[in-house]
DNA sequence: CTTACTGTACCGTCTGGACGGTATTGTCAA
DNA sequence: TTGACAATACCGTCCAGACGGTACAGTAAG
């Protein structure tokens, strides 16, 4: 009672995206998760009726906190004195630094459709168009964006290729083209 | 040892693939691919014994490709009229306009199990270590490298966030950049 | 009475893979 | 030349188990 207590959704789909973490994207199953979950089966499916229902969630909760991260950074400095690229840059490079367990439930999507990302997509086009209202230089928006892209890209495929020092690198480069626009 | 008419090996890998692309990187199954490749069950068990075996030759097939493709860039104007790392640059932005159907296949291997894509992690490590040798500038060959990254991250997954424009663009200013290396 | 589950039993389907068989092509001693 | 054998490259069937999903009776809380 004391405290906020975690619903049963929240604890599915957290199941969920740690169990694809660990048995990989393709061999998640409706068991395993109730089980890691700490829930009956019913109970999985009292919550979401189908496996693609759940999957469905894992997207939604993903773009959520991306969405409420990028809301917060917002707020923090509101007014104009960054603008929003440079904003955006710095959210992400902080979001390089930590793992983000929920990335694995969008790999699980993914590996059941790839359709399940079409929200994905949605939402980043939209981000895109945000930035590209409020940045002045196209060009270098975009190679902002698609480093980010490829940063977290490897992320969500967890390949740590490049050290920090080289991420760092890209990213100050980036920050400082944004900063002269 | 390899066959010069398409061996029934070949066909498989293609098959699988192409299914990946269709049924999803997750719902890939040996029958589908045996029935798609021409080929009895047992035939393919006879080529791949396990299915772990058909999505490391999956892999291996796409880095295979990518390999041949880099060779083919560097012995097209193999001396040092351009630096190596506007020659990978020029590569992946034609690479970008076709579409590699070979793709599938790793989304596939990494739906099994992310182990599956070690080799390419290591494949594009050693990349980026021959280009930091050949290229002065660090920070340009990063933001280069995670460009192309993040182009790539959007082809696997099929989202089409990007028009023509906007990825040439980015692409554009990459070559002046690293031109001016 | 409703909400939010638990727990168990069950069903039809699909899956990886084992297995035994077979046609074709070499290899090689007599 | 021939007959014996072996290797290659598959085919087709079968199976134990896992899977998503259904059904339903029970229950504890508000």
């Amino acid at each position: 009672m004391a405290g906020h207590r975690p619903s049963s959704r929240d604890k599915i789909l957290a199941a969920a995206s740690e169990l694809a973490d660990i048995v990989g994207p393709g061999n998640l199953s409706l068991d395993a998760v109730a089980q890691r979950a700490g829930v009956s089966k019913g109970g999985l499916l009292y919550n979401f009726p189908t496996k693609a229902k759940l999957m469905q969630a894992l997207v939604q909760d993903y773009l959520k906190s991306f969405e409420d991260a990028l809301e917060a950074e917002a707020s923090k400095h509101g007014d104009a004195t960054k603008n929003s690229l440079t904003a955006y840059i710095e959210l992400s490079a902080r979001e390089c630094e930590q793992k983000q367990p929920s990335a694995a439930g969008v790999l699980a999507a993914l590996a059941e459709d790839p359709d399940f990302l079409n929200p994905v997509r949605d939402f980043k086009r939209q981000l895109l168009d945000r930035l590209k209202s409020e940045t002045p230089d196209t060009a270098k928006l975009m190679v902002a964006f698609l480093v980010i892209e490829g940063l977290r890209s490897m992320k969500l495929f967890d390949m740590d290729i490049l050290n920090d020092d080289e991420r760092n690198m890209a990213l100050s480069y980036l920050l400082g083209e944004a900063a002269a626009s």
